[in-house]
DNA sequence: TCTGGGGTCCTAGGACCC
DNA sequence: TCTGGGGTCCTAGGACCC
């Protein structure tokens, strides 16, 4: 029998702006998306005060000033340097780690001697005092029902946030007590199609008919069903797959108008997502380009359109890819729109030794670019953008507005904590 | 009335996740 | 004034092939 866990931090973000912060303990702490639009992670206590996810910031500033909650811009520096951190830390407790996103990871804990409930306060325990972040535990047989073993440990707090669920009796218990929606793979669409068959919670799904689960929605849903049911359907991934396509994209801080603008910010898209390119070591022989305005403007001042191209050779040289994302930016681009945002996605990824080369294409071209990797080098030591493309302007107007942003007390120097 | 069946590949779009 | 970003997987449907 397989057992897996799932460890994921307590309100990650705003965990990680009260480490060095510890008056903020106790008070409700929020921290907003990029370019301070909306909320994306609540402390408990701001959560309950019945703040919800998501909700735009500039319409509940005042309602935050009121009950003196500390707001922060996304700091991703920090974040992400805490989050490796934890990652460190657990994976010396654990045989296998797979890391899931920025605040979760999963671990195998198959065949693991010993009391697995106690594991867990172990690693919660060591994980608090060795980062100072709070986390939650949930264990069970399948990805699937250990994730809804963490949602049991936030939702009853005298369990202290770790649950162990590989019991079938325990299961038995929670399942019913599950409402559908909150398990893993089902999304609010779902949810609301599921009542109205009458399936609300978790053991309704586990015990509904399978060939009608697939029929009426799909395979995906079919084998959540089964994982609750504890047939294990999904494995570890410890070696993160490659990435099949890279997206760049962000809302402007302020509303741009004109070509040129949105050609620099394009310039800058393209650059990052082509420095995530090769540090996987991948080429790449499609982009889609897109600009949009507002999803907020009135219809009729609402624009949206892609371009895809094509490439010759693949390639990951910030120059070419450049070049032809702002060719294709100059057809789709049209005057007298408040844009408010741009994206570039690479696609047709292939490691280099996956393709056939061309014979005829042009030297230099259809293989990692040597240049390119200098580029990255020098730019690793002295600063990102130390070097880079001339659209790329030094202070652009349209950068994300990070009016809140807390100190890189861990990834610039200058910011370190003082001590005494 | 009724027009083959089955396979592959590609793309667009939907749904989900954090 | 002001509403996130990055990713995956699946499905349906069209084109094409034998």
């Amino acid at each position: 029998m397989s057992v897996y866990a799932l460890i994921d931090c307590n309100s990650f973000y705003c965990s990680c702006e009260r480490l060095f912060r510890p008056e903020l303990n106790g008070r409700p702490v929020v921290v907003l998306s990029n370019n301070d639009g909306c909320v994306i992670a609540r402390s408990r206590e701001a959560k309950a005060l019945g703040i919800g996810m998501g909700v735009p910031y500039f319409q509940n500033r005042a309602f935050l000033r009121q009950h003196n909650v500390a707001v922060f811009s996304s700091n991703y520096e920090l974040y992400a340097d805490v989050s490796n951190r934890v990652m460190r830390t657990i994976q010396g407790m654990v045989p296998d780690l797979e890391v899931y996103s920025i605040d979760e990871c999963w671990a195998d804990l198959t065949g693991m001697p010993g009391d697995l409930d106690a594991l867990g306060r172990e690693i919660q325990a060591r994980v608090r005092r060795w980062v100072g972040i709070p986390v939650g535990v949930g264990i069970s047989t399948t990805k699937t029902l250990a994730k809804l073993a963490q949602w049991a440990g936030k939702t009853w707090r005298a369990t202290g946030g770790v649950v162990d669920l590989t019991d079938a009796l325990r299961q038995g218990r929670l399942l019913p007590l599950a409402p559908v929606g909150d398990v893993w793979g089902v999304g609010r669409k779902l949810t609301t199609r599921l009542q109205g068959l009458g399936i609300t919670t978790a053991q309704d799904l586990a015990r509904a008919d399978l060939r009608i689960v697939r029929k009426e929605f799909s395979r995906v849903l079919e084998r959540t069903a089964r994982e609750l049911r504890g047939e294990q359907w999904m494995r570890l991934h410890e070696a993160p797959p490659l990435k099949k396509e890279i997206i760049s994209s962000r809302m402007f801080g302020h509303r741009v108008y004109r070509l040129e603008a949105l050609r620099e910010a394009m310039a800058t898209y393209v650059t990052r997502a082509a420095e995530k390119l090769r540090e996987q070591g991948s080429l790449c022989s499609t982009l889609l380009v897109s600009v949009q305005t507002g999803q907020h403007e009135p219809e009729e001042r609402r624009y949206y359109r892609s371009l895809g191209i094509q490439l010759a050779h693949p390639t990951d040289d910030t120059r070419i890819l450049v070049q032809a994302a702002l060719a294709g930016l100059d057809p789709i681009y049209r005057e007298g729109y408040a844009y408010s945002k741009c994206a570039v996605v690479l696609g047709s990824i292939v490691q280099t030794d996956e393709f056939t080369p061309d014979l005829f294409a042009p030297a230099g071209q259809g293989r990692p670019s040597e240049l390119m990797q200098l580029v990255d080098r020098i730019n690793a030591r002295y600063g990102r953008a130390a070097l880079h493309v001339g659209r790329m302007p030094a202070d652009p107007g349209w950068q994300m507005r990070r009016e809140l942003l807390s100190r890189g007390y861990t990834t610039r120097w200058g910011e370190l904590p003082k001590v005494g």
